[in-house]
DNA sequence: TGATGCGGCCGTCATTCCTT
DNA sequence: AAGGAATGACGGCCGCATCA
């Protein structure tokens, strides 16, 4: 949704260059806490192993998307923080720039007068 | 005071996007 | 092409405000 409008207006560039902030995909290493690394795949045989270790695969696939969803959501806010600060600041630049205007009409009025 | 509507947050699933 | 991360969409829950 917000990704399309940046596609569209192209000039929300973040400080790395032409990617947005919100977009820029850093690959995250660490492994979250009391998540603990399976056994190779080989040494697994049991109906029993094979079924434990597909459930322990799936909670730690939720686990992380879980988080990345939180992440998601915190960055959208962010993005969101930011347009409306910058729909302020551009709404008083042409605040300024219109009463520039007026007051250099007024004076062009006044010396052909 | 219970019913109702609304907005915000969350978890999950499906899909898209990116990296290797 | 496979695998993982990011994100959109959806539904559920909760707290708050309003109304009859």
């Amino acid at each position: 949704m917000y990704k399309a409008t940046m596609a569209v207006t192209g000039d929300e560039t973040a400080a790395t260059g032409d990617m947005p902030a919100y977009q820029i995909r850093t690959p995250t290493t660490a492994l979250p806490q009391g998540v603990v690394m399976a056994a190779s795949p080989g040494t697994l045989h049991s109906p029993q192993q094979l079924a434990e270790e597909a459930t322990r695969k799936r909670e730690l696939r939720l686990m992380k998307n879980r988080e990345a969803a939180r992440e998601c959501r915190k960055k959208k806010k962010e993005y969101v923080k930011c347009l409306e600060n910058r729909v302020a600041v551009l709404e008083n630049q042409n605040k300024t720039l219109i009463e520039e205007l007026k007051a250099l009409k007024d004076l062009y009025c006044h010396k052909t007068e």
